[in-house]
RNA sequence: UGCGAGGUAGAGCAGAGGUAGCUCGUCGGGCUCAUAACCCGAAGGUCAGAGGUUCGAAUCCUCUCCUCGCUACCA
């Protein structure tokens, strides 16, 4: 094993264009805090690094909706992320941004250094501009007609009805989704890291070398690797982010993954002037937490930058969580359904630690997982309050009654074999939870720290030392033995408090307050020892850890869960048609309409396509004849219910095959701000076949 | 379409060839120091499905189904 002498821990930078919310903190801000105030409690050499990340495309456009600068955008969130993230207690020793000075410094050089090495590839290239707005439009910006399924909202990289990834050039009418414009190509010259050539090194780093990586992480890395990497290009036109320091690069920005990761060296940099010792010198070891989206960016692309580059560490290990879902839904920021940390600070003030346990110990370590406010509310009253909560009040009320407020002593002439069950309890404990955190299974290490506490309530409930103080006469008989157990009692509180620090800080906090020791007893060596709290001292009156949470709020959380998701559905749809939304097509002439040939028809079939999601086929009757229709709705409607069904149907379209079964028509749908589906048909029955003009 | 990860009691997870385990919930009992908390016990699973290898498969192989991700600047 490689002895490392400090450790330099990183979080995903996350993006300044909206607050954080708990998926966030469940994927990789709270595991790297576990991790890193474990590391401090050792006495390690850490530094955890973090802090916004600035630049790209969708700052610019979100600037551009709300007509204010990007500058105005990552300010307002900048300051958002860090206040929410500390709140949570997220103990970054340095939480900073990628617009800063010397990020833009360190950025540059880092780019210049690979340049001047001959490590970039120029290529020219063309691509759509948009003449309204002034800027090339990355793919995801361009909007046209779907060849294969006609769908008139596909993207420039996919499209989203039919799931065929396409490129640009493949839109019929393709526009631009800023201003509607029709784009113009044009040429554009570019920088691009030829990854093919890192593959021998990266299958020998990685592939070989890293094998004890987690199977998530490591199973897409060799994915990636063993398809080929390509060409990936650095460089993005656009006049937000880090100008290409380069003579010939007016209008030309650094792309965001390529600068955002050096992020984590700039704020080292800011964060010390000894930054070189953790970046530079190969006993550091380099751990990057981030989300499952992230893997091929930390895991090949920036590795490879940082071995072109040639002076720095590169990680020893890239623990990715995957995703959190919330209440059995996917977290989605457009559509507002998430739990947002900020909110979360002020519904639930100064129970930081309630969140932390909850998000710890359903984190989405091997796959994702569901949050909801229920299990929150369940985890919460049956566990925290119920087990590690009530013992440490369990022990410190007795101790109150029993041994009038001061630390009894031990009596060794009474001591028996479950009093020294607990010290070994406490050693096996203090091994597992030590395993787990160095691997990263903080779940793991979670539920040994409760089982510390599960084991306190039952060496109390067998020692029941409310028992032999039944009357005065038999407490008296027996306060050798009452002493023994409530030492041990308060030696154990003692311990729980060093093993939930790097989980529940804010509640380890109250325990030293409560046993009146100072921060340094949490120091890691000192769990396992029954020496922490002093014989004879004095000790606060007990106060509660937890407090219940009541079905009310629950139910609340839910409902604003829900309402936040009404809102901003009401609120998109009430921005689109203030937009010139509706003349999205040319005007046409009588002519052009006349030539549609529409009539109504009822559906006597339907079945789904087989390997397709979205496909029905149906049979529709137009009296004179039957036609079959493949049509995009299999998401909205079952077969079986929309047999009998009426609907309009274009018959004059050219058919069309997919999915091997050719389709003699298009039956009209009308389309919602959602996505949702409904047919337009005719507001009573008609006879099939009949003209519809 | 391809590739990656996952599918184990009502819920959340462990187990990676030898008679299925943990936490919460449920049910029964005990206790009363404690936030109706704690402790003991029980019920509950054809380990996604089908086939195969093996004396023996949740575990290895093949195929199928489902979920999520990557291929697209969301942790």
């Amino acid at each position: 094993m490689k002895q490392f002498n400090r450790y330099l821990v990183t979080a995903a930078l996350p993006y300044a264009n909206g607050p954080v919310h708990i998926g966030h903190l469940a994927g990789c801000y709270l595991p790297s805090d576990i991790y890193v105030r474990y590391l401090r409690a050792t006495g390690a050499d850490v530094k955890f690094i973090c802090g916004t990340d600035e630049h790209g495309v969708p700052i610019t456009i979100k600037a551009m909706k709300e007509n204010v600068t990007p500058q105005d955008i990552v300010d307002k969130y900048y300051a958002i992320i860090r206040d929410s993230f500390a709140a949570m207690g997220i103990s970054f020793d340095v939480f900073s941004r990628t617009s800063n000075t010397v990020h833009h410094e360190t950025a540059s050089a880092f780019f210049t250094n690979m340049y001047e090495k001959g490590l970039f590839e120029e290529k020219e290239s063309e691509q759509y501009y948009d003449e309204v707005k002034n800027v090339f439009l990355a793919d995801r910006y361009i909007i046209g007609t779907c060849p294969k399924c006609g769908n008139d909202k596909a993207y420039g990289d996919q499209c989203e009805r039919c799931g065929t990834s396409l490129s640009p050039d493949e839109l019929i009418n393709p526009r631009s989704a800023l201003s509607d414009a029709v784009p113009v190509k044009r040429k554009t010259k570019h920088w691009y890291m030829p990854l093919q050539q890192y593959e021998p090194w990266l299958k020998e780093w990685l592939l070989e070398g890293h094998k004890e990586w987690k199977n998530n992480v490591y199973g897409q890395c060799k994915s990636w690797i063993d398809s080929g990497l390509q060409s990936r290009a650095m460089t993005r036109d656009s006049n937000w982010g880090i100008k290409v320091p380069l003579p010939d690069a007016e209008g030309k920005v650094l792309y965001v993954w390529f600068d955002a990761p050096i992020g984590y060296i700039s704020a080292t940099k800011e964060l010390t002037p000894d930054w070189q010792k953790y970046w530079c010198q190969d006993d550091t070891k380099l751990v990057h937490f981030i989300g499952k989206d992230n893997i091929v960016f930390h895991c090949i692309i920036f590795p490879a930058m940082l071995k072109a580059h040639g002076n720095f560490v590169l990680p020893e290990n890239v623990p990715a969580n995957e995703f959190l879902n919330i209440e059995g839904e996917k977290v989605s920021t457009s559509r507002n359904w998430a739990v947002w940390v900020n909110d979360y600070v002020k519904d639930f003030p100064d129970q930081q630690d309630v969140l932390r346990y909850v998000l710890c110990s359903t984190a989405p370590e091997t796959k994702d997982n569901d949050f909801t406010w229920k299990d929150f509310q369940d985890r919460n009253n049956s566990e925290l309050v119920s087990i590690f909560g009530n013992f440490v009040n369990r022990t410190m009320v007795l101790m109150h009654k029993l041994c009038g407020g001061k630390v009894p002593p031990i009596h060794a002439d009474v001591k028996d074999e479950r009093d020294d069950a607990v010290f070994q309890m406490l050693q096996s404990a203090k091994q597992k939870i030590t395993d787990s955190l160095e691997n990263y299974r903080f779940r793991e290490a979670l539920s040994e720290m409760m089982n510390v506490a599960r084991e306190g309530n039952r060496y109390l409930q067998e020692k029941a030392p409310w028992l032999l103080a039944k009357t005065p006469e038999l407490q008296a008989e027996n306060q050798k033995v009452i002493d023994n157990c409530l030492h041990v009692c308060l030696q154990l509180t003692a311990n729980l408090a060093i093993f939930a620090n790097p989980f529940l800080p804010f509640t380890a906090q109250k325990i030293c307050h409560m046993l009146k020791v100072v921060d340094r007893m949490l120091e890691w060596s000192n769990a396992g020892s029954m020496k922490l709290v002093s014989v004879g001292y004095t000790l606060r009156a007990p106060e509660l850890l937890f407090k219940k949470i009541e079905d009310e709020q629950v139910k609340e959380q839910v409902d604003k869960l829900h309402a936040g998701l009404a809102q901003s559905a009401a609120a998109q749809a009430a921005a689109e048609p203030a937009k010139p939304a509706a003349p999205k097509k040319a005007e046409i002439q009588y002519d052009d309409f006349a030539k549609l040939e529409l009539k109504a028809g009822t559906i006597t079939a339907a079945e789904k396509v087989e390997k397709a999601d979205k496909l029905l086929k149906l049979t529709v009757d137009l009296g004179s004849e039957q036609r079959t229709v493949v049509s995009g709705i299999a998401m909205h409607y079952k077969p079986e219910d929309i047999v009998g069904k009426q609907v309009t149907l274009v018959a004059n379209l050219a058919p069309r095959k997919m999915r091997g079964i050719e389709s003699q028509g298009m039956i009209l749908m009308a389309e919602d701000e959602d996505g949702r589906l409904v047919f337009v048909n005719p507001a009573e029955a008609v006879a099939p076949g009949s003209n519809v003009s």
